[in-house]
DNA sequence: GAGCGATACTTTACGCCATAAGGAGATGTC
DNA sequence: GACATCTCCTTATGGCGTAAAGTATCGCTC
């Protein structure tokens, strides 16, 4: 299942995200609100983390804060926004100072380390449509971050374009490959390799002609060791390694 | 909206995609059967193309074809499955023959395009999670394909892993960018420079220290000319050449 | 050729889901 | 005290995937 965001009013989402809720209309009447949208959001997450995205309805949400699920309707205009306010929210564990180093390539690298680590923590980010319209503070701040990064590459402005749009992709892309291999592990109980070793006969049963189907995939899978969770990090490194050599090839 | 697909038997989907169902079993009674899986994956697929993924509908499928959803179960075995089936049927349009030219940055550059093309034909599928741990043959051709593309790179095993993750996930994440950009702009109705300007306009609104919080984005957004939609060709092409300069450094 | 089991497909039903509508009770201003 | 406002509830609507069971149709066996 892929979940939408970024579906509901726009506006009312973009409102929610910069935080336009957060200045307590004064002069009101009627009874002290209970809840608030950050605890909303906290809750969201909460059930997200712990029972993943298929698991995250209002009446679950509404249930981790003892309300019905219609309670939330007060505070959020649907599900669809409460959604881009938990991606939001997630991201904004990213740190956001300055780069720890002049090098560049050193700076890229923490950063996509930082950035692969918070999808994996909350790995139902991954299935927000990353096709959202909508963009939160946490989420630009995680590209000035990667900006400022980059700066010392020096890119024109066109290239650096291509490098944020690449790394990015790349890192969310690496990211859902390794929460995928997790979450197989979990819901089937199995080892991660002996789950790929199952799979791998079933498949030989299947396509006997697999090796001459796929002569270089069947080579390429040949030369790889250990488990499937190390192969994603490897990937992830030698990944990375290509992109910096690009930019630093293009500056 | 995103939506999962391979949560559901494995082994069933792996046996559907790698056309064990084609095998009309001998000696049966019964009536003959009026649909087929692939009859249903097609119907899937122009129920998805036409109205969405989030309109893809076990009853919409059904409809399509003068039944029932629950005549579906007949040949498959679940929702999870068709969306397998679709997914790979969709990778299927991409071109599988060798590379058409010897020049690797060409045919690698040609590949991409293909990807990305698909994928725009086919936005849905950029809404079945990615994270899926279900190969079908038509993805493990198209792996084939860059594989033999990259060949005369040269890359040694590892490198060529990370490449190749590096490449897929840059396609595809661009992909969705642009799929998303056309999205928003059939949905309003508005063109799409118009509703960046309005939705600029609300931000600024919202967040007028913007300039200040995120100055590199904000230097980068303003050397950005012309409509999102070329915007995102341009980040396709560049991110691209970032890619390819990377793989040529570390032949 | 009668009967029977297998198969295709249907109807019905269950338990979810998001959320629209309207009502109850609490809290503030006048 | 009256009233407007706000939170939160109950109820209801129309969707969803799919389990269960029924019906009709076909082909095989006797």
């Amino acid at each position: 299942m892929t979940v939408y965001a970024g579906q509901g009013d726009a506006h009312r989402s973009l409102a929610l995200l910069w935080g336009a809720a957060a200045e307590p209309r004064t002069g009101r009447s009627g009874p002290k609100p209970g809840l608030s949208v950050d605890a909303i959001v906290s809750a969201g997450i909460a059930v997200a983390d712990a029972e993943g995205m298929a698991a995250l309805s209002m009446r679950a949400v509404g249930e981790r804060l003892g309300r019905t699920a219609m309670a939330l309707y007060t505070y959020v205009p649907g599900k669809a926004e409460l959604l881009d306010l938990m991606h939001d929210r997630a991201l904004a564990e990213l740190p956001a100072g300055p780069p720890p180093t002049d090098d560049w390539r050193e700076a890229v690298t923490a950063w996509a380390g930082e950035l692969y680590d918070c999808y994996l923590r909350h790995p139902w980010v991954l299935q927000v449509s990353q096709a959202r319209p909508v963009l939160g503070p946490a989420e630009l701040a995680a590209m000035e971050t990667l900006l400022r990064a980059l700066r010392p590459a020096g890119l024109p402005p066109r290239r650096l374009r291509g490098a944020v749009a690449a790394l990015w992709q790349f890192v969310r892309g690496l990211a859902a490959a390794t929460a995928d291999a997790r979450a197989a592990a979990a819901v089937t109980g199995v080892a991660d390799q002996d789950w790929w070793a199952e799979r791998s006969t079933r498949l030989a049963e299947l396509a006997p002609d697999f090796a001459e189907r796929f002569p270089l995939l069947t080579a390429l899978q040949s030369t790889a060791g250990g488990p499937p969770e190390e192969g994603h990090r490897e990937a992830f490194r030698s990944g990375l390694a290509i992109l910096l050599d690009g930019v630093a090839a293009g500056r």
